[in-house]
DNA sequence: TTGACACCCATAATAACCCATGATATCCCA
DNA sequence: TGGGATATCATGGGTTATTATGGGTGTCAA
């Protein structure tokens, strides 16, 4: 259950666009036939998992002291904002107005892949903020720690 | 879990390549029947690695903070331009437009085990960047520290 | 009644599946 | 240990299934 790669769709003239089909079969075993959705608040994107995510989420919101600012901030972040997707019988998703403005998607979506979300942007902003990462990751000499597997790092 | 060895194939015209039977029995144990794939950053070739391999990344990734810019550049920098190539009921695998430009393959590909992961290049590619790797390890003595054996001169 | 949306069907392109071949490599047993 | 019998492998190609896409229709509710 990784969500990996980048794919480029089109949004029809009813709002509709395909959720790639890697995705949608690394979705097949949850609960709920469907993606969850949110705006991403870093950046101009729309965040995506499937729900057995958000119940994850959730355990680590709760984490934090009740009735605390960051645990309320989140938790309305998160839950109050969330959309429930549900796929059509083509494997499709409409995506709501709110969304589509925030991510400034016109009649192209670009989904990428992050692991265990994934993300819905509009191409070219995507591009944008790949080579971003790129660098960051380069100027910041990030690595991913691999312990006991030695040190991978693509 | 080790990939060994140089082997050559040949690219059919409906793109597809066997991938090297003794890869394909390394592979035999992952939850997913295929590769993941990716453009090598040094090189034009192809990087390779399993499933299960991936999925060591993505938990190391996911130990930093959700929503933290670390954790969405280093997913990006390792998922986002990552392809799933699955094999066929024979053993092969469909080499993408993206991946055969960036390595230069035509109609034969050279894959290379790399001990944890495998490279695929264009083989008189890879035959040049096997010349320079020995020459670059003569010249500098490079030597494999064994750890258990004190370092004992080679 | 006018959307919004679930549901159904159609299509072209592509990818997956299935079967066939020759060439090696491996096995087996006298 | 020779050498035929038997796998396995890389390769080719035809056929079916899946994917992304488009559009129609019915239904429920403001």
């Amino acid at each position: 259950m990784v969500f990996i790669g980048t794919f480029e769709n089109k949004v029809d003239r009813k709002g509709r666009v395909s959720v790639p089909a890697t995705f949608r079969q690394a979705l097949a075993a949850q609960s709920y036939n469907g993606i969850v959705a949110f705006r991403s608040y870093r950046a101009d994107a729309i965040e995506a998992c499937g729900m057995d995510f958000i119940e994850k989420l959730n355990e680590r919101v709760s984490s934090y002291d009740f009735f605390s600012e960051t645990q309320d901030d989140l938790a309305t972040m998160i839950f109050a904002d969330s959309l429930q997707l549900p796929f059509d019988s083509e494997g499709r998703i409409i995506l709501p107005a709110s969304l589509i403005e925030h991510a400034g998607i016109t009649e192209r979506a670009a989904f990428v892949g992050k692991g265990r979300q994934f993300q819905i942007w509009q191409p070219a902003a995507l591009e944008e903020q790949k080579a971003q990462a790129r660098e960051r990751a380069r100027q910041q000499g990030l690595t991913v720690p691999m312990g006991d597997n030695g040190g991978a790092a693509k």
